[in-house]
DNA sequence: GCGATATTGCGACCTTTTATCAATTACGCA
DNA sequence: TGCGTAATTGATAAAAGGTCGCAATATCGC
């Protein structure tokens, strides 16, 4: 409703990549409490205004989300990333869990990988 | 190569789904300390006797794996796992990939639901 | 304005994991 | 068999990430 929810509404929208809880709070003035952003984020998960992205190593970081099921094409070069919607992973999870005789109720994907921009620009900076 | 490795390797053998560091801690001689618990953790995750299973609340598990890329079939009602080794999920994401100008370099796929045993024996006790 | 209600910030605390470091152990080799 | 080197261990401390309880505070309908 009110007003430190809209500072952190603020520095959400100034990210440009994912980002994790602490990191968003050291973007904030030291009196916005701790447990004030880790509350905050997750409304904004369940809410699904935020997405929750699980990087290589495991590190949990969040970005703003489309609703509904997606997936990311993370860089790990630059760290952006691009929301996959509207795939066909899905289907073939189905099949290939029926086949299993498994009740498929859920997955969690992440696809890492370099962005065409970072390609392009690797290419040039090292031409071999 | 030694003593308290063998204790390890043994409990970690003894466990029928996939478990956490601490978990396994709980089930040794508290006179091996914790941090060779995880060291030697992370040294069988680097020699792919062990993988790291993420689970739905974004828990971090372990089991004993296949070396070599696979997913996993995570049961959420029994917390058992099957291997899916050589599925056609990369195919699939290589394209989606391919078609994003994104290069590919890795993924990160856990599938959840219920395993046959559990969605029988559900259907046995409450038949509706 | 007023009061009920929700939200905040603080601090303590918990869990999981890593770092440090001295003591211990394994192992090859004479 | 005994020794020395090198790796491994366990204890402790402490970092990182997140949660909890609660008194103080702000919000919003009226």
């Amino acid at each position: 409703s009110t007003a430190p929810r809209r500072a952190l509404a603020a520095a959400i929208g100034e990210q440009n990549r994912h980002f994790t809880a602490e990191g968003l709070r050291k973007q904030l003035p030291p009196s916005l409490g701790r447990a004030t952003v880790y509350r905050t984020l997750k409304i904004l998960v369940e809410a699904e205004v935020l997405c929750r992205v699980l990087l290589e190593d495991g590190d949990l970081h969040y970005q703003l989300s489309h609703s509904g099921h997606h997936h990311h094409l993370l860089c790990v070069h630059c760290g952006s990333s691009q929301d996959l919607m509207g795939c066909d992973i899905e289907d073939v999870l189905l099949n290939t869990s029926t086949r299993h005789g498994f009740e498929l109720s859920g997955h969690w994907l992440e696809v890492y990988g370099r962005c065409r921009n970072c390609v392009a620009n690797e290419k040039v900076a090292d031409p071999e």
